[in-house]
DNA sequence: GATGAATGAGCCTTCATTCAT
DNA sequence: CATGAATGAAGGCTCATTCAT
């Protein structure tokens, strides 16, 4: 009851909510959304059905924890760097890029899992649209300081490869060649 | 009991199960697979429930109809060209890939909702790898005759950046400047 | 149209009966009658679906078909004995009651099946009772020569000692020392 | 939160569980395993059809519930006697025997109409099997204490003998004069 | 807050039966 | 008579969510 009771319980509470996300994360990532029950996130997160509904709303408000909370993490390292201007710094943007994906493919599994779910659509641009856009501007500003005059469509084209490797090596795993990938696309855009 | 009413039925058969694939495409497409119930599909196609089941033996088999269908629709440009020598062709090429999946845009839709869904996954490399391979190999044989050592990366790097680019499309529809994107993709690498 | 062609697809339905009757036997015994489907029995004796109503007018029907097709097989043997008078006589019938149930075991596993089922108590009351209530009359006249007073409660003993034999023979199989126990029936009863 | 509370819960659970066995007990013996839905259990249970599953894993494992509350509750008597000496205590076991098989009508019906299902085939040999053997175990004990030879047959004859005059009350209720019946099984076999 | 029993709508699938051809 | 496409009711089961304790 005293203060300090209190912020202990808030702590709790907080540790709890992780767990929940982070199962769910694990869950969804691997059986996807729709094949993954309340019951089963239940069961790994070591928390009540009932109780469940007192972190989140329902299914659909987990997933949304789940996925800003995935997003806090990845966007994390990006955060340091919101200019670039040398190639070095290009080169060394895309790769921590990928470094940050193959750390965390179980996220990004979810993400491709999503990502053309007409239902969690809007949940999915209201949660990424922000996070995308950031990056896209840094890597405009980039091909802006190199002359290009359309810096906005190569900026576009840069995301867009990136997305496409990133679903490729979520898919194959390690039967897809990322290092080398990476190396051939940072000396087409640099 | 003639020849000719046989195929009359037969014929009428094809075109019921034609009905159903779209129905299902459609609907696979816009709900997404999870979503779309048995029942509704029988209703969009005009097809009692019961029926379904004489045409396709379940949900998953329906599935693979719908994937093969669409597959088999859009790889008929394909099979035009086989080997690219000039570049001329290799940007005719792309472009009419992308002209494709505009015409589409239901079908990608689908291939995007379930590239990542773990459950489906089998059936998708079932059926999407080797019209994957095949344009691979397209794309390889044009970069090695370019004198490109290592024409495999290459090859992959723009048959990502290509599913990337496809993605963005389905995902932002007309906010997607897609012509201008795929000119400079074709730029980049011809 | 003339009265010979008339005569052969008498015929000609009546060997297909049989094939539908068989065909529903068997797999009535092997899965059951619940668990065995019109469409089964359809492809089992080659007839449609839609025609296999032209020759029973339900399942239930066919059902009884089947019975009073098993029975007029099994029956026949009897029909040579209606009086029994010696040790002999007696000894021979039991054995060869349990000779017709090792021969159509099939038909016997079917009706221990079904003679608990609810649902088709009736019907089977109207097929079996007067073949068993023959049985049992024969039986009591012997025991009555015999001098039995109470030969009717010795017969019906004898075909309950009977009918649990049958049944555990059905169940268990070669595992069921049935001429052994046989033997000792008819020592006790003779 | 306290340990009363959740023993009453517990009992609760297990008062429901009861319910729900004696529910499907009574409308599979009425009207067969396959015509009962689990829908007619749990509206005569009076719990809803998603809690049953709550309490069985289907329809398969309620069956299998039914069966062994079923046989707890018939077995019971006989584990009172393991060993039987004299006449006296032959006789009294085999009128015990039949006076459970008059109190449990219901199951005892089940019993039969299951015997010769395949489906339930293994199920019912788990569930049976034990309890038969331990039945004629005790029987063989008795014959050979009398001196039979061959009194694994006698047993498996008497066991047969039950079990025919068993289906015989069953099917027939009260036209069948049990207890005439008993008394003559039991002359002939003591 | 924590629990898990309870609910009930909804899902996929099966199947006896009908009927147009 | 023969066919098999078509129907639609019914079945077993799952699951997000609620609520009494």
């Amino acid at each position: 009851m005293s203060p300090r009771t209190e912020k202990q319980i808030e702590k709790l509470k907080q540790i709890k909510e992780k767990l929940i996300i982070e199962s769910a994360l694990l869950l969804f990532s691997e059986k996807g959304y729709n094949n993954t029950s309340m019951q089963s996130i239940a069961v790994k997160s070591k928390v009540s059905k009932g109780n469940l509904y007192n972190y989140f709303e329902g299914k659909d408000d987990l997933l949304e924890g789940v996925l800003r909370y995935g997003l806090n993490h990845m966007a994390e390292p990006l955060h340091d760097q919101s200019i670039i201007k040398t190639e070095e710094e290009f080169s060394k943007m895309i790769r921590s890029n990928f470094e940050m994906i193959k750390t965390n493919e179980t996220f990004w599994k979810l993400y491709y899992n999503l990502v053309a779910q007409p239902k969690v659509c809007a949940l999915f641009n209201k949660v990424f649209l922000p996070f995308l856009e950031q990056y896209m501007t840094i890597f405009e500003g980039y091909f802006k300081s190199k002359g290009d005059e359309n810096s906005g469509a190569t900026a576009l084209l840069l995301g867009s490869a990136i997305d496409g490797i990133s679903l490729g090596y979520i898919m194959m795993g390690d039967n897809y060649p990322l290092d080398e990938i990476v190396n051939r696309l940072i000396e087409k855009f640099k």
